[in-house]
DNA sequence: CAGATTTCGTTCAAACTTCAACCAACAACC
DNA sequence: GGTTGTTGGTTGAAGTTTGAACGAAATCTG
């Protein structure tokens, strides 16, 4: 390592491992608790999009935006949520290139069993264990990166 | 939704959104500032630990620990690495059964370019957007979470 | 020390994601 | 109204990750 470069401080060294460490650990463990009910985190959040929107359905760029996906990700997962019936694609009338992902009665019964349990791994692994005032100041903080970054 | 579940408050809510969709960016984002590299973040996080270890070396399943890794993902990242003459793997004389992976010359060096460029997105994506007291309590958190979930 | 158990790392196949290429529909412009 | 460019979404192949199964070496137990 050479001249000129900021390096990170050591506290600031340190907290961004322990951000790199946790959101593994917690991703993993988010997934794994889903997957009782054949889902993973991504598939979840999907559904929970999904189920906020008015008429339970969501155009797919609209969609991908929202989870910051790849269109061509999201085509594939939907594809497979759609297999499992879960959601429902349909066309659009006003704009024919368009496409809607909608929620099915399956897909929403699904979320309403998967939804207090993955709630609960959320409080237990990540809000309980931090002062209200430090888990606003994660949320802060992230959302000025995404302000920051911006759309993809 | 029904009875008895303790769901998040709106606060909580949008912070734990926040996160998810500044995490997705923020790594997007990294990642692709390593691509001119010809590394993920990924690969660039399994430089980083080998540079650091005495000698530059770790076994893998230490190194799969400290990154929160299956060790068959590992597994084919390092083989990757190797392929790319970024990282060597020798065997272990004190456990037969154990594998050394080790930072070549053009590893470190390939690291020692990416390095300060890596940092500056680091910085230019997430610290400089925290006050100093936020962006702690960012690693209070996830220190906290890694602590409660604790190895696999 | 034999047998049972655990650990280390790899393998294979299946699942998932990425990337570039593509078609169709809309929009702008002249 | 025909270019030209942009957006919405899909496709297919290549690349990556997962998960179960495996063999070999270490460790534990009686």
């Amino acid at each position: 390592m050479t001249t000129g470069t900021r390096w990170l401080d050591s506290e600031q060294q340190v907290a961004w491992r322990a951000y790199l460490l946790g959101t593994a650990r917690l991703m993993a463990k988010l997934d794994d608790d889903l997957r009782q009910f054949g889902l993973g985190i991504n598939d979840y959040e999907i559904l929970v999009r999904l189920s906020e929107a008015p008429e339970r359905r969501l155009r797919m760029a609209e969609l991908a935006d929202r989870l910051h996906q790849s269109r061509s990700r999201l085509t594939h997962t939907v594809g497979r949520l759609e297999a499992a019936e879960l959601v429902r694609r349909t066309s659009c009338k006003s704009d024919k290139r368009g496409v809607w992902a909608e929620l099915t009665e399956a897909g929403f019964s699904l979320l309403d069993h998967a939804a207090p349990y993955h709630v609960e791994g959320v409080r237990e692994n990540l809000v309980n264990l931090a002062s209200p005032e430090d888990f606003a100041a994660v949320g802060r903080v992230f959302d000025a990166v995404s302000e920051h970054i911006g759309q993809r």
